[in-house]
DNA sequence: CCCTGATTCGC
DNA sequence: GCGAATCAGG
């Protein structure tokens, strides 16, 4: 298979949309999650550009010595450009937010709740756009692989769980986490 | 072990 | 340019 214009245009839309590389890979077929990666890095959309892109320009480029075992000796780590800019106003916040009571019947483990505390924009739009393609679920279904997060009242029918794949070892998926969890400021971060 | 993206490097 | 192999991590 080759990438085609559509095939790209395709690729382009759904890593805008935060799909995951092997979803994409699957939906293309004839590729592997791989090749989905490295074309997305050749396109230079490695970072989920699209929306509230954070502008972390300027990245430190410590010029440390990297004593690990260097397969081949690299010429040099030219320091990406990173010509940040284009800032789109970020799309209100989704006001949509009826008045939600309790969830979680009685459980005293409810790690959620979010309302109190503020949410940075972009996870709660992050989570009303997966609401909208959430697997809704009923409890019967929930696996270890499966978005645990609750929707609804449970008192009512209006009732179910995310269902979207959940991260190992976490409960919900990638945009609940967010909401769930306040200290999300360990992330991006330039390996090796 | 499941999954994610990131990077390298032979092709 | 491509992507398997590999790596780093949740």
């Amino acid at each position: 298979m080759s990438w085609t214009d559509e095939r790209v245009e395709t690729l382009k839309k759904m890593w805008s949309e935060g799909q995951s590389a092997s979803q994409i890979a699957k939906e293309l077929g004839g590729v592997t999650r791989n090749a989905v990666i490295g074309k997305v890095h050749r396109l230079g959309l490695s970072n989920r550009a699209g929306a509230g892109a954070a502008p972390k320009a300027a990245a430190a480029a410590a010029p440390k010595a990297k004593p690990a075992k260097p397969k081949a000796e690299p010429k040099a780590k030219p320091a990406a450009p990173a010509a940040a800019e284009a800032k789109p106003a970020e799309p209100a916040p989704t006001p949509k937010s009826p008045a939600r009571r309790a969830i979680i019947p009685a459980g005293q483990p409810l790690p959620p709740q979010p309302s109190t505390n503020e949410i940075p924009a972009e996870a709660l739009a992050k989570v009303s756009e997966v609401e909208k393609k959430a697997k809704k679920i009923s409890v019967m279904e929930l696996t270890e692989k499966t978005c645990k997060w609750p929707v609804g009242d449970p008192a009512t029918d209006d009732f179910w769980f995310c269902g979207l794949p959940s991260q190992a070892g976490k409960p919900y998926c990638e945009a609940h986490v967010g909401v769930a969890f306040q200290p999300m400021s360990s992330r991006r971060d330039r390996r090796r």
